[in-house]
DNA sequence: ACAACAACTGACTAACAGTCATTTAATAGG
DNA sequence: CCTATTAAATGACTGTTAGTCAGTTGTTGT
């Protein structure tokens, strides 16, 4: 009886036709421009529907977010395996963030999203363990690629690996972001690139972990 | 004829009175569960002389973030005026940028509601110019600091102070922003102190630093 | 053919940001 | 002191939108 197999693959098509319809919107208008209506009409369903496949707009925004993170993730492990150092993966990793950023800017968007967001919001949404547990995933990548730094000597051993994949996800994240504001500000009234600035902070990246 | 002076005057305590109410009803409850008509009970006023002091309520929180700005660049310049050399200073000020995320993480996230903001969103608002500059002060206060570090031989040379200071900038703000989102999940799965993550950043900072 | 169940609908509600015609208070002039 | 003029404040009202739910349509198993 494949008939209840079907049925649940046309659901995941059809919750993923929800996340096409609802990402083509905001990625154009941007989030608090975009009305369920709005993506009820794009998806072709009923506003009522949308609400059987997302608790709520935020969950729908977070199933988004779930599809960028897992593009990240992706990068990560091929910026990690292009090179062979361990501090050259680190560098590289970093530099997939950047790229990341940039090429899928609006998945970046949704990601910066939920992470100015207080801890405690929307917290049971159950899509949200998926994001936490894919954050960890993505981690393991860089915690992985300082280990093996370590092992190779191209990274100090008096750290540990998670503790500086953290902090690294943290300065870089914090840095595009940042970097993303004030593009503006920054080549006009300062004669830097933002380009400038990332080299600058791989700069004293590469030379506070070099072994 | 001090009248008009005096009218001025009272209207900035009006304004004042009414940052007031909101900053406690928002610090209590948080932005998204404040209400305008909550804010002008709260403030003894009518919602729509709300409207005459603020914009919008993007607005009155913007004020709110105005004055957080206010304190963080205080605490970073005693900060640099606590220690001596160039490098100290730097890290003086992380840890008093980290300070002051938990003693007024109210302010902080505040900070971060507007920096997960589209630039282009509001952009218009007379706010977010005094932010801007106020934010840049700030950020002069982390350059001039690296400076010094560079003439009293403490920072490496071969950096700009201003491209450091940015990125030094981005790169704490994105990791406290990132371990307050974490708390919960780090001390639980992970056997990590949010202590033992900043500090692994700060000795990285240090290292990259270091002339 | 029909009962039982699942998927879908869209009119409806509640909540809230922002507005504006009207009222109230303060100031200046005669 | 009275009155005209301007400034400040009001709160009922509007428009928008997230989320709901009673009812309809379609599908499956007997």
């Amino acid at each position: 009886m494949g008939i209840a197999e079907r049925k649940e693959r046309e659901k995941q098509q059809r919750r993923n036709a929800i996340i096409d319809a609802a990402e083509r919107l905001i990625f154009e208008k941007g989030y608090e421009n975009t009305t369920m209506d709005m993506v009820a009409e794009e998806a072709e369903l009923s506003k009522g529907t949308l609400y059987l496949y997302f608790k709520s707009k935020e969950g729908l925004y977070l199933a988004i977010n779930a599809r960028g993170m897992k593009i990240l993730e992706q990068m990560f492990r091929d910026a990690a395996r292009e090179v062979t150092t361990g501090l050259e993966k680190i560098v590289n990793i970093g530099k997939a963030y950047f790229k990341f950023s940039q090429e899928f800017h609006n998945y970046f968007q949704a990601m910066i999203h939920y992470e100015a967001k207080k801890p405690d919001t929307d917290m049971e949404l159950p899509c949200w363990d998926s994001c936490e547990t894919q954050g960890m995933r993505t981690l393991e990548v860089v915690a992985r690629a300082v280990e093996t730094g370590i092992e190779d000597g191209s990274i100090r051993a008096d750290v540990d690996p998670m503790q500086v994949a953290m902090a690294l996800w943290g300065h870089t994240t914090g840095l595009i972001q940042v970097l993303a504001l004030k593009v503006n500000q920054l080549e006009k009234f300062n004669d830097v690139t933002l380009e400038d600035i990332i080299n600058t902070s791989f700069k004293m990246t590469r030379n506070g972990l070099a072994g």
